[in-house]
DNA sequence: CCTTGACTGTACCGATCGGTACATCTATGG
DNA sequence: CCATAGATGTACCGATCGGTACAGTCAAGG
């Protein structure tokens, strides 16, 4: 019953998520203690899975590769919904920084981090490998939003094919 | 009195927003008819300072340095609170297409559009010219976003000087 | 059998939300 | 002076929020 969280979140009042999970309101209160700290579970919970999805990268064929699995697994694939609980952290964290400030940076590490291996793996300097990365991973975030928001997937699928290229190629 | 929207908007409930602008929650009921209302005419507001920051780029060197104008802009200049403004809306759009998806399109096209229009303005065809726009827009916006939760300005600063140098470039 | 502790439904709390009813104040125009 | 219309304060509405109090069910263990 612990990890059904990725069904809702959205709405991220307790009834309909307990709705949404089958149970109760009570029944979250009762197993979590609070609101906040179900959403560090779901968060914690949902770790390994955000891990996975930014740590198959090895090396230049790989990112480059890895990055369009990336791109795919983010809007159409498995992984939509966790890439969509993500972008509203994010965004609740710029308005309410307590307490979603440190789970929305830890998130955003976790982005970041694996993709800035591959590229010191690739030969770049360290700061200069999260650079790189940094364009890599908010870039595609924002791209995903526009889609999510506008739906129009043809035009932002060929901007993110770009910017995949751009930041895999041998120069780049 | 109409005017001032951009103080709050952040907590988006009317009544800490009525105090920041020296009023009350009834008056700007009074005035406005309805919260959704008032946020669709604070936004229509916002409207032209939105296209001016946009707007001001003209050839390759222009959209160079109006890019880099751009990004100091919303991060540490005069429009900052504007993009927090659209970075809420944004995130509000994919939760609850009604009422904001409308509102969020519009204020990506005011993004994308001026740009496209550059672009095509350097010759390139119009498809092409809105998907490298919707780079650069998207891109500086996920960067924006990334920059407002970590903090960590030196890194999102150099990424987006990055995505500038490769958006701008004659290659490009 | 009885007790204990984990689980769960119901009903409630105070706060806040967007929105409204009603009375009042004020100023303008006849 | 008085009528009318705009502006404003106060007090309230029903809904929802996260969270809690209390009573209960139920199975395991003495």
């Amino acid at each position: 019953m612990h990890h059904l969280e990725h069904h809702g979140l959205a709405g991220l009042s307790l009834s309909p998520l307990a709705e949404a999970v089958g149970t109760s309101k009570r029944m979250l209160l009762y197993y979590f203690g609070s609101r906040e700290n179900l959403l560090a579970q779901a968060l914690a919970a949902s770790r390994p899975d955000a891990e996975a999805m930014f740590g198959t990268v090895h090396d230049a064929a790989g990112l480059h590769s890895a990055a369009r699995a990336l791109w795919e697994a983010i809007t159409v694939g498995r992984q939509r919904g966790l890439v969509r609980m993500l972008l509203q952290l994010l965004s609740l964290a710029t308005t309410q920084p307590e307490p979603y400030g440190a789970l929305a940076a830890d998130a955003v590490e976790v982005m970041v981090g694996p993709i800035a291996a591959a590229y010191v793996r690739l030969g770049h300097a360290e700061r200069d490998a999260r650079v790189r990365a940094t364009l890599l991973v908010s870039g595609l975030r924002g791209l995903c939003q526009d889609r999510l928001v506008t739906g129009d997937t043809d035009r932002i699928d060929a901007a993110a094919h770009r910017l995949i290229e751009d930041a895999t190629s041998p120069a780049g």
